[in-house]
DNA sequence: ATTGACTCCGTACCATGCTACGGAGGGTAT
DNA sequence: ATACCCTCCGTAGCATGGTACGGAGTCAAT
């Protein structure tokens, strides 16, 4: 069986050992300790949780805070479709919203560049390259 | 002239008192107390100060740290072009890439949203709809 | 001249998401 | 069996970006 001890379990995501400890204390991963005094001591992990640990990086990449993601785990076992619906829904919306002030703010980013284009002399207007974005 | 009180300039660009104050702190708006030993006690703002306030949100929404800001702010009165020029594309390459990553946050969303349509009975795969959207 | 709202200022506190530290014990290679 | 690295665990600290508090002082209106 595909026992990970925790260091590896972490490389395999891309995070530090420190950072999946947090994760267990924060509840989006199994907590050692739950485990019967029998097996107690050093733990190991399947593919199950890094599954797991993949998503937990993913949802936050989408704007999600560890407790969303606590509720998204959460739901993944649940019968409430209505509410993991409900929470796609929200946070599309709120995806929308912050793609549209980046590509804002991308915009007068690139008007800045070319109107700070190389050769002229003084200093690059960049207060009013954002004056017709507002925020 | 249009001397705004703090409370004024804090409500024009959207912010508290507090966080005006809070980038007065930092540097990043004029802090009252430079003012000579006979102009110290209540402060005024005008429309410039409403301007720069107004910048800061916009570039905080820009993704650019405080900071980050307070360069840009400095660089505006500057003449280092290529500075500003450098600073303007690194952020543009890195809105290009976390817009990219929001929309595959979306594009995973809207999956799990359809897969988890009303009706149907039991959990989402909600960890399932993130798998093929590595963060 | 007193009230009441606002300002100034320092300092403290908060939430989020880690990151580091230190000591005790386990596991393994030599 | 002796290193040596890894794990476990609690606790502490950090960076960012604010938010709150409390005591003065100031200002305008009544």
């Amino acid at each position: 069986m595909g026992a990970l001890s925790i260091a590896e379990l972490a490389r395999g995501a891309g995070v530090g050992v420190e950072t999946v400890r947090y994760y267990q204390r924060r509840g989006l991963l199994p907590d050692p300790r739950p485990q019967q005094s029998g097996t107690r001591g050093i733990r190991h992990y399947g593919p199950d949780d890094t599954r797991r640990l993949r998503f937990i990086r993913a949802a936050k990449a989408a704007g999600f805070t560890l407790e969303e993601v606590a509720e998204l785990l959460a739901l993944d076992r649940s019968e409430d479709r209505a509410r993991a619906r409900e929470m796609a829904r929200a946070r599309i919306a709120l995806l929308d919203a912050r793609i549209g002030e980046l590509q804002q703010a991308r915009q007068a980013l690139s008007r800045l560049a070319k109107e700070c284009a190389a050769g002229d002399a003084g200093p690059c207007p960049i207060i009013a390259a954002f004056e017709s974005a507002p925020a």
